[in-house]
DNA sequence: GGTTGTCAATACGCATGCGTATTGTGCGAA
DNA sequence: TTCGCACAATACGCATGCGTATTGACAACC
């Protein structure tokens, strides 16, 4: 993190300085947060700069999650590329407790799901993660139709987990305790 | 629902009207879009009026979460009244593929849970229910730290289904399909 | 039938955000 | 050295939202 502030001290920004800067500001304060003279503030710069890279807002906001995604698909497939399918879920799940940032912004998309721009790349997102669980499911020998289930079941668990966590805290993210529920959610959702 | 929009019939306005209309901007649009003047605009006065209810924005969304809180507690209170502890969850299953209209409200306040007057309504809400998930599992036979953690992963799938069902629309509610999916997930949390 | 209390309209001032237009500046290439 | 490109600053106009101040209207009550 804190990209935005390294490249800052250099004299001059490029495209991807804001986008970096926009990842920054959507993973700490959310999509609407992301405007145009804040970031430039952020960036110690006033917006008359932002509007030579990009041509609006929504253009910034556009390439910033462009990024994201692209980012999100390489960790999926570092994951998908394990091959015991219950190693590959309890994989999947530890590493969510891990990797604040990616899940930041994650959370940060999820509150923004009516905006027209977030919502077809968390469409695709969830899309691919929702398959990617049904095929592991399917591989530890659930019939298509509980593993679709399953799939939908881990997800939103997934999902919830991270709005109570991230945004309300209801528990204060202890490490081995955070490590025990995870355990929990393991055993109850992986088939032995 | 509509409430505001047959109060709006009448020729004056009551601060419940107001705080009714609020209510309806939430559920529609979320907690960002309860503005003063585009809520007098919907009850077909002007923002003059409405500062003669409430002092602020911020007291008309206070006013609308208490009652909005309290709805939720009577909903909650009547489920806990059925005895056999697997019966209650079912029945809490099932409620939640109904009853849109108070489950639209609760998304839209998930995604607003950095707000500072949201926050602590939630935290109460959430505190509540998942107590009385725990509850309903320890009375099924489970420990207190799995009862914890089954609550806390019951809670977590709950508050992810709304968020990808309400917002991403993943699958379209089809009631028959929806049905099965709550059968798989009272299969998989609640033990036998 | 006049007075009062309750709601509503109008008209402000202020802040923030978007996008545009214009001008400025430094660094590398010619 | 100078020219020009790539970025940056300044200064607009416009829209929306908050909150205030003032005046208006209508019904109930005396």
């Amino acid at each position: 993190m804190l990209q935005a502030a390294e490249k800052a001290e250099r004299s001059r920004l490029s495209a991807a300085d804001w986008e970096a800067g926009a990842l920054d500001l959507i993973a700490e304060q959310g999509v609407p947060a992301l405007a145009v003279e804040p970031l430039a503030r952020r960036l110690r710069v006033t917006k008359g700069s932002f509007y030579w890279h990009f041509a609006t807002r929504e253009a910034l906001l556009k390439a910033a999650l462009q990024n994201w995604e692209t980012h999100a698909e390489e960790a999926m497939d570092q994951i998908a590329a394990i091959d015991d399918p219950r190693e590959r879920l309890s994989e999947l799940f530890r590493r969510t407790g891990r990797e604040a940032r990616t899940h930041s912004i994650y959370s940060a998309l999820l509150r923004a799901l009516d905006h027209p721009i977030v919502q077809p790349v968390m469409e695709r997102v969830s899309q691919r993660r929702l398959d990617f669980l049904k095929q592991a499911y399917r591989q530890v020998g659930m019939s298509g139709i509980d593993a679709l289930h399953r799939a939908q079941l881990t997800y939103a668990a997934y999902v919830g987990f991270l709005q109570l966590v991230l945004q309300l805290g209801v528990k204060h993210i202890d490490p081995t305790e955070l490590e025990e529920y995870v355990e929990h959610v393991m055993s109850t959702l992986i088939p032995q």
